[in-house]
DNA sequence: ATAGGGTTAG
């Protein structure tokens, strides 16, 4: 074009511009707005196009403010924007994160008369939502006079952002016309808000009305089914996925990778992750956590260094999931390693939650001294679930002595968690410190502290039944206490004595059982050994820790009634099978 | 000649 004089036609130079803005001419799209930017500071009398052409260039990329830069540019060159000028500079305010930009550009729309165009209000409509001004938003959604599909779900998707799901909701059943981007958002904003039962409900509906699901929509039902821990349901979104020839790119992919770990199927997780055509290091780390989760520190190693093998350069959390694999496994040393080679071989700083996995490791091991230490001399504040982790270590190797001074701290630190004063007051009642007692009990009873309440999870046909203890609402209960008597008295002929544990270092566990209430997970079950088939495993999915009794139990149950248990908690899966735990009892 | 809304970790 320079030697045939041709870039001196504003109007060929102008597809140029829109080209090198449109496309990844180059390695990447900011080095194609780069020469765009370049060629456009050689056009003597540029025209709006260029100008609207380079501004949504930059809404697009890491520096959105140069937009601002361009807009004030062509003003003064006396040319006149146009409706499209104002969505890309609006949607730039939005990239910012400004406000400021976001209401001048809004003004700036309003004096030139645009406000009533449709795609300048969707974009402000997006802009407001976005920058959580939902009342502006709101406002806007209702000045629109003809609200468009685009119109309808910005004002979902702002609702889900600021957690009003239900209003959210609300909208989505009273819009006239879905599309795919509608399903998407509203069963996101399910998923996002840990609403995974209803994402799974939309989904279905979705179904129902003939619509065929895209990938970012099995994204977020993937992931609920993960979160759920619902194995059934895993697998009939695994078949819609294959059915309906969804191909797992690298989101869906590590999505499902992820699922089947959290649905306790790590062996079909690996499959999935094998059969993937690409891999990053988000794909790895799901795989590197899963085997984390389930105890297998070996596979977890194995895959890391296959990862760094392959070229894949880790990422932070790629450290949280190995080395908490390294935590689970005792391997000290190779943690260790592990950290210190973070910053030297990657150069990737550990942040808090990489100093909360080394107190992990180091405390887990019995290494309670060197832990405490670690803490004392790290670079940055400990926060509570640094103490956390040392105090969970305490509780391991029952060290009472640290775990008084880290309770203090974790009291001040977390005043309505009740787990550190029933701590601290159960230390104290061991070494006869009644004064001590008496001054825990009377700050909980101040404070009104409660403890969450343990819940536990099993899927019986696709709809899963949860156990909350204390709570008798499920309809069949008289029937599953029974149950669970029975399984009582058949283990007790193999040697279990009930909850005979002095429950001295009661923290993530349950509240303590009763006569009249007993532990979620016990439920839970006695409900499966009811209504899954022998043969088959039993799985359950606890939102706290299992304590010792209930570990104890469900270990004979593996033995007594043949079969395979499958329990995931708070931190990790145990395998229970003819009487023993794959966590080896050390959890 | 150019438009606006959606996705994985802890």
């Amino acid at each position: 074009m320079v030697r045939t004089h041709l870039v001196l036609d504003v109007f060929v130079t102008s597809r140029l511009i829109a080209l090198c803005v449109g496309t990844p001419l180059f390695k990447n799209a900011a080095s194609s707005l780069v020469y765009a930017l370049k060629v456009f500071s050689q056009v003597p009398s540029p025209n709006l196009f260029m100008y609207n052409a380079l501004i949504r260039g930059c809404s697009d990329c890491e520096n959105p403010e140069r937009s601002m830069a361009l807009y004030i540019d062509l003003c003064r060159l006396g040319l006149v924007p146009d409706n499209l000028t104002f969505t890309f500079l609006i949607k730039s305010c939005t990239r910012l994160f400004s406000l400021v930009s976001g209401s001048q550009s809004h003004c700036q729309a309003l004096k030139r008369g645009f406000d009533g165009e449709v795609h300048v209000q969707n974009a402000l409509l997006h802009m407001y939502s976005s920058l959580e001004d939902v009342e502006a938003a709101g406002r806007i959604f209702r000045s629109i006079k003809c609200l468009d599909v685009v119109s309808w779900t910005t004002m979902i998707s702002g609702f889900c952002k600021c957690g009003d799901v239900g209003s959210a909701r609300r909208l989505f059943d009273r819009m006239p016309e879905r599309n795919m981007f509608t399903w998407s958002v509203m069963i996101n904003g399910y998923t996002k808000a840990g609403r995974f039962e209803e994402a799974i409900e939309l989904f279905e509906l979705l179904q129902q009305e003939g619509v065929k699901a895209s990938e970012t929509v099995m994204v977020s039902v993937v992931s609920s089914c993960g979160h759920l821990g619902a194995l059934e349901l895993a697998e009939r979104a695994y078949n819609y996925l294959i059915r309906n020839g969804l191909s797992l790119n690298m989101t869906l992919g590590t999505a499902v990778v992820e699922m089947y770990a959290r649905c306790g199927s790590i062996d079909e997780a690996t499959r999935v992750f094998e059969e993937l055509r690409e891999r990053d290091a988000l794909t790895y780390t799901a795989l590197i956590a899963g085997f984390a989760m389930h105890g297998h520190v070996q596979k977890a190693l194995h895959y890391f260094s296959k990862m760094l093998d392959a070229g894949i350069v880790p990422r932070d959390i790629t450290f949280t999931a190995i080395l908490s694999a390294c935590s689970h496994g005792g391997l000290v040393g190779k943690g260790k390693e592990i950290f210190d080679n973070m910053k030297r071989l990657y150069g990737i700083e550990p942040r808090l939650e990489h100093y909360g996995c080394m107190v992990d490791l180091l405390g887990r091991a019995g290494k309670l001294e060197e832990a405490e230490k670690f803490v004392l001399e790290m670079p940055m504040k400990p926060n509570a679930p640094i103490w956390g982790a040392l105090i969970g270590a305490c509780r391991i190797h029952r060290n009472t002595k640290i775990a008084e001074r880290v309770g203090k701290i974790l009291i001040q630190l977390l005043p309505e968690h009740s787990g550190y004063y029933v701590l601290l007051s159960n230390i104290y009642a061991k070494a006869n410190n009644w004064e001590g007692v008496n001054i825990m009990r009377g700050m909980m009873k101040d404070k009104g502290v409660k403890k969450e309440p343990g819940c536990s999870a099993i899927e019986i046909n696709g709809k899963m039944h949860r156990f909350v203890m204390g709570d008798k609402s499920h309809p069949d209960i008289h029937k599953i206490e029974k149950k669970w008597e029975e399984i009582v008295m058949k283990i007790r002929l193999v040697g279990y004595t009930g909850n005979t544990d002095e429950a001295l270092f009661d923290i993530d566990e349950e509240e303590k059982e009763s006569a009249l209430h007993r532990h979620s997970e016990k439920l839970a079950i006695a409900y499966g050994i009811m209504k899954i088939g022998a043969g088959a495993p039993i799985r359950i999915v606890k939102n706290l820790r299992v304590c010792e009794d209930c570990h104890r139990a469900t270990k004979l149950i593996s033995k007594v009634f043949d079969r395979e248990l499958i329990v995931r908690d708070r931190n990790r899966f145990h395998h229970f099978k003819d009487g023993a735990c794959s966590c080896l009892d050390f959890w």
